[in-house]
DNA sequence: AATTTATTTTAGACTTGACTAAAAATATAT
DNA sequence: ATATATTTTTAGTCAAGTCTAAAATAAATT
């Protein structure tokens, strides 16, 4: 496999994953920053070799085998965040790029022993489960903390945008994975929250709420 | 720059420093086992780029910044060899071919941690020096056991051949870097050698001899 | 239901890196 | 010194992956 192929199918993956209907050739384009052409060529390579169901004018999913490759292909990419992250030393913001790359070693052996190497982890440093060698996911349940109500007491355990930029605002905000966060106020104008981060009391808006994930 | 364009210039840099003169067409085309015709094509267009000097039907040879990126490029081979190694327990025979594939991953603050990460090691798990940041290296001084001379005593500090073959025989004849050798007999007859190896005695025959560095 | 708008696909072109076959240059041998 | 052999380059082709522009299909609007 390719790692354009390798890129297509983890797109798809990753588009799946929030909609479950099938995906347009437009939103694998705009995700991928390349043109819909460029897509549907791609579409019928995969369609051929069983990575894909695609129907021309109907959107795309994954085959099992499809799906089944797109998770080998996360699960590296956060095997190897977690290694940034816990061995070299990088900052949670740091790691995407470089893992973008990595994610495309091949290796099973290679992977596995990174895997055993850290510890068997089941999460990636931005909160997100790491498929296992067999594509077996833990799922934990979380809400987005913009959906909590005054009051209420949780653990953050995961980020949904994971952009350099938000990621830093979180350090500078001393908010990090396992951090206790409590709802002192939410403001019903601009859905804004005030909450309490540790001892600090802080306001975020309701775009940072809507990126947090809470257990 | 690519990773055919990275891969031209480790093999020139490779060539380079076995022979000294420049490198012919035909010699890259046949350590990187294609055909001379894309050689020609390469080498146009890494001249293009300044990385090589090259002069039609004469041959080519690094620039001081061909040379540069070449040791950089070996560097991250040989680091994510030890990495290999030391932090994931792969032996020695296993480690090339992913090393060859980690060796293109772009970030220099990656190997630069993974260089600390590893504790700076001066020579890869075959005894083949590593280049630093800056791209210099350590050369050790170090012999042929093949020119050695019977009754003369040595460590083994590194392998010419890097082939799994050769590797998984040294395994099983129990010489790692480090190993004690001991010339007992060189035969005149076929120049092979009877050597003691930690307490053993045994046996190699000149092509063994001709692979083994010894201090 | 007909027409406009948006989406998706096709057709054809371009780039990179490879190849084959033929031509040109260099090296070797008689 | 010329003929032969080898090496190297050129010219043209191919596949992968991308693009633009145009055509086909689907969705939305009146």
């Amino acid at each position: 496999m390719t790692f354009s192929e390798e890129n297509y199918l983890k797109t798809i993956y990753h588009l799946t994953s929030v909609s479950d209907a099938d995906i347009s050739t437009n939103a694998i384009a705009e995700k991928m920053e390349t043109k819909a052409s460029s897509v549907t060529d791609m579409l019928k390579k995969l369609s051929e070799k069983d990575l894909v169901n695609y129907i021309k004018y109907q959107g795309v999913s994954l085959t099992d085998k499809g799906k089944l490759a797109a998770k080998m292909i996360v699960r590296k990419h956060r095997l190897w965040e977690c290694f940034l992250v816990e061995k070299l030393d990088f900052s949670w913001d740091e790691v995407h790029d470089i893992a973008e790359q990595l994610e495309h070693i091949k290796s099973e052996k290679l992977i596995n022993k990174l895997d055993d190497f850290l510890g068997n982890p089941t999460e990636d440093p931005h909160g997100d489960p790491i498929p296992d060698a067999n594509g077996r996911i833990i799922k934990v349940e979380k809400k987005l903390l913009s959906e909590f109500e005054k009051n209420q007491i949780g653990i953050c355990v995961g980020v949904k945008d994971t952009s350099s930029d938000f990621l830093k605002y979180l350090d500078k905000q001393e908010i990090a994975l396992g951090s206790q966060i409590e709802i002192i106020e939410k403001e019903s104008f601009d859905s804004s929250f005030r909450i309490r981060v540790g001892t600090k009391e802080i306001t975020i808006s309701n775009k940072i709420a809507s990126n947090l994930y809470i257990k």
